[in-house]
DNA sequence: TGTGATGTTGAATG
DNA sequence: GCATTCAACATCAC
């Protein structure tokens, strides 16, 4: 699920839950998702500090701890978090989990293991060395429009590009190339600048109602591509037919023959 | 049983 | 240096 939607709720979630407490703890049951040292090094760095506050950029999630550093996570595609008592509500993946000293704890749960976790001493360096574009909530249109101007290639490529734009992901993406109108597979040096502010305007608007609705794709329009991710899927306004087919390396649901 | 999945990275190629 | 393609990572669900 972890797109920027999602990631937001994950922000807010943690931020209500997890903040201000000292961490008692930490559990690591599977420490394969901590990418820059081992489990007991991470816990024992971990323990006795506390989270006071977070800061999120396309799908990053840093949360700050009382001395400076920060936790880096990286859902990958299956990384969910949980804040819990009771030991029978431990998620069923967790890889490891926050322990606070008011007994509860926040569980970070992963399936497939994709997601990334670091224990990092200078956030800013990290940034720079991936590096991860601005945040597509917080992109100005003059520097979206500029950015664009830099770039070449297919629109999807472009916009799941993290380094370019960080936060859009594959649904998104197809999500904006639905709304738009715009094929997915179009070069983006062909794009007019109405199309360029028509991507910027629509990508913004998908963003911040998704952020709205956490992230709950329940209660996303039915006029949205979402639930309809099935070819022969034809929009209310007859133009097109949804098509599924591989661009830019992901499967895309899109709309053919527009 | 085989296939594909909301992400990222690194290698290879053009 | 860019853009593109593909394999790899690990597990589950259909």
């Amino acid at each position: 699920m972890p797109e920027l939607p999602e990631v937001n709720t994950f922000q807010r979630y943690f931020d209500a839950s997890a903040l201000q407490q000292r961490i008692a703890r930490v559990d690591v049951h599977d420490d394969k998702i901590i990418r820059n040292m081992d489990g007991a090094s991470f816990a024992d760095r971990l323990q006795d500090r506390s989270f006071t506050g977070s800061y999120r950029r396309g799908k990053y999630l840093f949360a700050h701890l009382d001395n400076g550093h920060h936790v880096l996570l990286h859902f990958g595609m299956t990384g969910d978090i949980k804040y819990y008592e009771d030991p029978l509500d431990r998620p069923r993946h967790e890889r490891f989990a926050f322990v606070f000293e008011n007994g509860f704890q926040l569980g970070f749960d992963d399936p497939r293991k994709f997601a990334r976790i670091l224990y990092l001493e200078d956030l800013q360096a990290y940034i720079d060395s991936l590096p991860l574009g601005e945040d597509a909530l917080r992109i100005s249109e003059a520097d979206f429009l500029a950015l664009l101007q830099t770039k070449k290639g297919q629109l999807k490529a472009f916009l799941l590009n993290q380094q370019h734009l960080a936060g859009v992901g594959n649904l998104y993406a197809d999500e904006i190339c639905y709304q738009t109108r715009i094929h997915p597979a179009a070069r983006i040096e062909e794009l007019s600048l109405d199309e360029q502010k028509l991507i910027f305007a629509s990508m913004q608007q998908i963003l911040n109602y998704a952020v709205e609705k956490r992230a709950y794709y329940k209660d996303y329009p039915e006029d949205w591509l979402w639930q309809w991710r099935v070819e022969g899927f034809v929009p209310a306004d007859g133009r097109g037919v949804v098509k599924k087919a591989t661009i830019a390396g992901r499967t895309t649901y899109f709309l053919d023959g527009l």
